[in-house]
DNA sequence: TTAATTTTAGTAATCGTTACTAATATCAGG
DNA sequence: CCTGATATTAGTAACGATTACTAAAATTAA
């Protein structure tokens, strides 16, 4: 498999973020296996990530500000970002295939990726 | 207009943005009014983008990777981001705003904005 | 003209991320 | 099980984009 070796941090990486669904930063995912393996480096949760993201494993989140996050879900799904309280929640809106479609019809090149982020106040933030 | 003073800086900023609509970087606008005005600083390129586009002047445009974009076109279109020469291209998909709509009737709280970004491959790149 | 307030230039600091390097881990072949 | 080639790591330094700071200069209302 293109010389690639088994590597427990990258193994845990990618355990983790199966487990949580909740779209975590790098440092997030740093601070939390740091706690079983003292000798996690932050530099290799970085790497790793984006190994997983290439072998198409997982999804790369860029919030509009801030550090990215990522996804384990590989459904096809969107994201909404709260500005108040930076939660990220998962979206599904059919017309985003749409529109991708739509776009790619007319384009006179290669439309590969289509990033739809919405944005706002969460149910939570907006209560207030 | 809410303590707002004229600035020489802040307009040349503007009238460069107004008349460049090729999406242009912060250090982008920097270097070209530099030109004119061998005095101006960086800091206050970054300043006074942040304040246009608070004041709803313009748009910023936040590609995939490297540094933002912006835009004086308010007119409702998204954006395509070449990932081999980096160009960006206006693109114009009605079903955009018909995907806003569909998010924004189940969403539980205040669905404000929708960036969408397309990626790919431009037509230049396309042909080789 | 004056004085309050905004804005600036210049520079330092910050944030998220990537690059570097020597040491360690994995793994295929003998 | 060794052994060597290769991938991976920890730790740290470097990086690019952006923001923060500060004293000086510009704007503006009175």
């Amino acid at each position: 498999m293109a010389g690639r070796k088994y590597s427990r941090q990258r193994e845990a990486i990618r355990g983790y973020l199966r487990e949580h669904r909740d779209h975590p930063t790098a440092e997030e995912v740093y601070l939390r296996l740091y706690e079983e393996d003292p000798h996690l480096s932050l530099g290799t949760v970085y790497r790793n990530l984006s190994l997983l993201e290439n072998m198409g494993e997982i999804r790369r989140i860029r919030a509009g500000t801030g550090p990215d996050r990522f996804d384990a879900d590989l459904s096809p799904h969107q994201h909404f970002i709260c500005r108040s309280c930076g939660k990220v929640l998962d979206m599904e809106v059919p017309a985003a295939a749409l529109m991708l479609r739509e776009a790619a019809g007319s384009f006179p090149g290669r439309l590969e990726e289509c990033a739809v982020t919405f944005s706002g106040l969460c149910g939570d933030c907006a209560a207030r």
